[in-house]
This record gives C-alpha cells, sequence and structure tokens, in this order.
DNA sequence: ATCGATTAGTTTGACGTCGAACGATTGGAG
DNA sequence: CTCCAATCGTTCGACGTCAAACTAATCGAT
C-alpha cells in the first residue's frame, strides 16, 4: 500500500509493522495458493475439507466459524464443492433448520492423500520468512 | 483454517505460526476496513487514491504495483473510483498506451482530511496485537 | 519502411467476500 | 395452543481478485 505518511515516528513505525504484516501474510498466502490451486482448491475449500475430515459431519454454522467466514460466503464455498461431489449437504432431523456438511467420498479421497503434501510448502513458506520477521 | 494436522513438532509449530499470523492479518485488516467503510472506501481504492494523493498522476501499472494488485484488478477498482468521480484517467500522449491516474477535486477533498484520521485506528489494531506475536 | 516481439490496459469467466433482506423453522411466553 | 422473537441458511447486490485471451500501441531488428 506504500507507507508515504508524513507522521509522528509513532505512526511511521505502525504503518511499517502493517505493511510488513500485511507483506508476510501475503507471501506465505501466495505459496499456499499456489499449492492449492495445483489440487484445484481455494483456501476457502481447502479448509471446509480439512475441517469435516478432521472432525467429521458438521453443521454450516460451525464449519463458517471454524474458517473464519461469513454464512453467506460459506453457502457459496459449499455450493461449488457440492457442484463436484466432494461435499454433500442434509437437513439435520432434529431440527430442520441445520444443513449438516459430510465429506463424499471423492472429497475424501482428495483431501485425505492430501493434507501430508500440504505441510511442506506450509512450513517452506514460514520458514523462508520468519527470520525477517 | 484450524490446525488439526498430527504431524511433526516442528509442523505443528509451523501451521500454528502461519494461523497466528493469518488471525493477525484478518485482525488488523478488519478494523482497517471498518474504518474504511465509513468513508465509502474499500482497502485498495484507499491505496489508490493514498499513492496518487502523495506521489502524484500516475500510470495504472506504476500503481498496480504499488497497491500489489493485478493489472486486470485495477482496472475494476478504477472503474469504480471514476465512477464517483474521485479520480480521472488520460491517456498519455508521449506513450498512447499509457494511462494516466490523477486525482480529481472530489477525490483530493476526500482523501486528504481522511489520511491523518485513518493512520490511528490502524495503530490501535497493532498495538493490540503486536504483544501476544 | 516493415514486421515480429513486447508492453499497457481491458475484457471475460470463475471464485471469494460481505451485509442486508428474506423464507423456513424452532422455541418460548402467555 | 398460538404467536412472536430468535436462529439457520439462502438470495441478492456490490466489490474484489486473478489468469488468460485479447486489442492497441510501441520498439527494435532487419
Amino acid at each position: 500500500m506504500g507507507t508515504h505518511y508524513p507522521g509522528t515516528d509513532d505512526e511511521i513505525r505502525a504503518l511499517d509493522a502493517y505493511v510488513k504484516l500485511a507483506r508476510a501474510h501475503a507471501a506465505v498466502d501466495a505459496t499456499i495458493n499456489h499449492d492449492l490451486i495445483e489440487a484445484g482448491l481455494t483456501v476457502s475449500q481447502f479448509g471446509v475439507l480439512e475441517a469435516i475430515w478432521h472432525l467429521g459431519p458438521l453443521p454450516q454454522g460451525a464449519l463458517a466459524r471454524k474458517i473464519l467466514r461469513s454464512a453467506a460466503n460459506l453457502t457459496t464455498v459449499l455450493d461449488n464443492l457440492a457442484r463436484r461431489d466432494l461435499i454433500e449437504r442434509s437437513r439435520d432431523p432434529a431440527d430442520r433448520r441445520v444443513v449438516i456438511v459430510r465429506l463424499t467420498d471423492a472429497g475424501r479421497d482428495l483431501i485425505g492423500p492430501y493434507l501430508p503434501r500440504h505441510v511442506r510448502p506450509v512450513m517452506h513458506a514460514l520458514s523462508a520468512l520468519t527470520p525477517g520477521q
């Protein structure tokens, strides 16, 4: 974003820290993204699959909080996963407002073997970074 | 995203660090976003206005690199700013491929007085955060 | 002078993201 | 039992974001 604000030393330090933080996150995210794209997944999609892989079928609301997204957004992300038959949705019989999200076999096949492979790029991106921070 | 990966200590530490980084960035960004929304600006729009406020009229490409966005994306962001008459675009007579972006009077009126007010929330978000990091 | 390679921006298509408004369902107060 | 408020998820509208394909313009080598 550029730090051209002519403020006090404190202000300049704060902006600097923010820019560093943003860049660090962007750098790691870029690596992760690149890694995920090869599996045909976005970060949010991966988050969903990872969550239900480890925790089992979940209500949509819990899932949204888990991956830090809005309920509205999760609807979209799940639509895209469901279109590829990686997840399926079903009403909770006990409370018919609730939608339970579960992995399909195809989803399990995709995310299961992928998890171990995914960790390495994350570690690499971080190790290339944390010294500077 | 949740750290449920059952890996080595190193892997768990790396994922932890990543999650912390992501959350830190999200937290600061949320505060900044909230602050900007009151001015009716997105982060990218703010970045554009801030850049040309400090640096003067810029070619679109330079602007894209400055705010770390793709050229395609900048086209969209500038469209939205131009629709509100906050910036204007003109061809560079010396190289007619180049589009020069400049602030309008309305843009200057909006961003000029806003800059000092904008710094405070950033500092506040950061100071509430950096101890944990 | 010409033609191919390069560069600046735009368009297109796909996905993400949110807030606000909305329909369906549930649970509680009376 | 009835009705109203709260909750869950979807829809809608607006914006952001990128890669890839494209147009226009420029530059360079022949």
